[in-house]
DNA sequence: AATGAATGAGAATTCATTCAT
DNA sequence: TATGAATGAATTCTCATTCAT
């Protein structure tokens, strides 16, 4: 299964073909149908298992007490560090995740934005709980703050994991901690207002 | 043509089928192949011409004249506003090089990259730019800033023109002006460092 | 035309395309259509227009008056001296007569084989008058020996043109003279028996 | 297999189709790419493996002792019995070696001029271990004389198969001993000079 | 559990021919 | 006469899925 997700994520879903599965696999094709219902199915598997390792990292990093600026910059750069070491780990996880999920069919699809729905209500929640800790101001656009922040994680990740070509196999010159810090840096003045 | 970005933005590269243009255009199969050379040349040209209405944007929006702070953040804002409305006006192309065009083959996922990276590059040359106008302090980690900066922008507006379920006809309740601005002061809070 | 026919004797019927031709003779797909029914009919007409041609080099060989048996060797070298030049100047045709006829739909066949029947009645009747004029023994298996006889003309003639991998540019290093006396020496002693 | 052979010997290669090929099989479409990697993969194995029967023939009738000029001629109409017998036996195969495959695409075509290089290869090596048992005279257009050699053989083995119309399905009226004798009969003869 | 041969519904593409101008 | 855009039927090939063993 990971090497199909490999595969999924270097060459996509529509160019990764059942008979290249199965050959990475050493299996016969039968097999693959014993396993799973379709090649569909196993994508979306894939994606959901990914769904709930990916929550797991963030609600780790849930805010619990109050604390100065300065606590609040450090517990998001904790919170980025981890997942951007996260995905560092997996890779071909957030391959899916990230860029090559879309191209694939409705279901696969929704699927892939059901994961990015459930992360941003994390951040959301998380920023709530900020606020309600009055760490942070409350302000009538939140949700447009925490959109872009979402936006801005998201963003700098892909790039961070893949680089500018998408390059599966990209390895960024900057360590998870300081792309993280950076970020949080952007966070922090972004949602500061 | 535009029909078939139409389609290649709705359903993927993949789930559009020759057949799906040629009907959407009202013509015959043969007939494609008379204007087109295949479904993957198709695609590239629909990017590579993208790719030019794009970059026209970005350079009328390029740097000058040293400004004030304040005119730093207009003009910033005011390139994003223009970026937002260009998406906005073209979003079915903006859906192919946002989304849609990973899933594609190899030749046309590279034209998506292409043209990120010439966009990339663009934002780069602004904020050098800047930075030799001495409007920002020049700083040894500019190319990680940029980088953050790009994905920031990317990630709105992705977000802002396709919502979290990247649904092609969805529609911001915010408009480009103020997304634009909202997004310029956190780039600019980012940038100063 | 003369343009279709070198197509036709490099590339095969079925692998020279109309577009081909019509691009080869700088006009329009359209104007081919009016000038020739089909491709088929076009063909059909390359290899009558030949046929003609190559009948008419017999033609002129044909044996008129009795005499010794040099005589008759002589004549015999003459007339395919004659044929090996013809076939040397009109290399696209014998290509289409030889080799590539064969290969095209069954009226274009049908065009091939009976330039060849003609071809094969000419030197049965120019054998037959050499036995009237008791130049040759009379047998009974006379047809069989013209048989081997044309056999032995146009192998040696599809060799001597196009080479052992028939290639239409093939050029040999013996002279139309000494590989047409070469063959009347073979062809006698087998007609003599 | 052996049905698709028959296919391209009867109508040629372009115009068999690959559902032609299924048809006369009774299997789907699919299964022919399960078996074949495409047609032109197809014919291509079909051509090498006929050519491998085809040298084995040859080769069975490879001079090995030095013998009197009637053993000479008689070796001769045994191996071209021989290869008679197996042509007739292989008409399909024949049929595809020597009418058909020229029609068809070039690696197909490549296929097939190397059998009949091969085959040549044999003849000249026939030739020469006659010269070396001193059975026929050295001389310096052995090359020549073995071109026309099987020049002849080629052409009479044609026009004996499939008879001046080039119908697959020909029955020639001498049985192949006495076509053999008789076209050994012109070899000594041309031979010898 | 596992195999691998078989399937068949499409997929992209080709190309001889037509036709309005 | 000539054009070139348009056609559509045909063709090769693909591939997810099934099924007998």
């Amino acid at each position: 299964m990971s090497l199909a997700l490999e595969l999924f994520a270097r060459k996509g879903y529509h160019n990764t073909k059942v008979s290249d599965v199965v050959k990475s696999a050493g299996v016969s094709q039968g097999t693959f149908y014993w396993y799973f219902e379709s090649k569909e199915k196993l994508a979306i598997q894939l994606i959901e298992d990914g769904k709930e390792k990916l929550n797991k990292v963030i609600e780790q990093g849930y805010r619990k007490h109050a604390g100065s600026v300065d606590d609040m910059v450090r517990s998001s750069a904790r919170l980025l560090t981890d997942l951007f070491e996260f995905a560092d780990q997996n890779r071909y996880l957030m391959a899916l995740l990230l860029i090559k999920g879309q191209g694939a069919d409705p279901l696969v699809r929704d699927a892939v934005s059901q994961t990015w729905l459930t992360f941003e209500e994390a951040f959301k929640n998380n920023v709530n709980r900020a606020i309600e800790l009055q760490m942070l101001p409350s302000t009538i656009d939140l949700s447009l703050r925490v959109t872009i922040l979402v936006s801005l994680i998201t963003g700098v990740l892909t790039k961070w994991l893949f680089g500018p070509m998408h390059d599966v196999d990209y390895k960024s010159t900057y360590p998870p901690s300081e792309i993280a810090e950076e970020t949080a840096r952007f966070e922090f003045r972004g949602l500061m207002g």
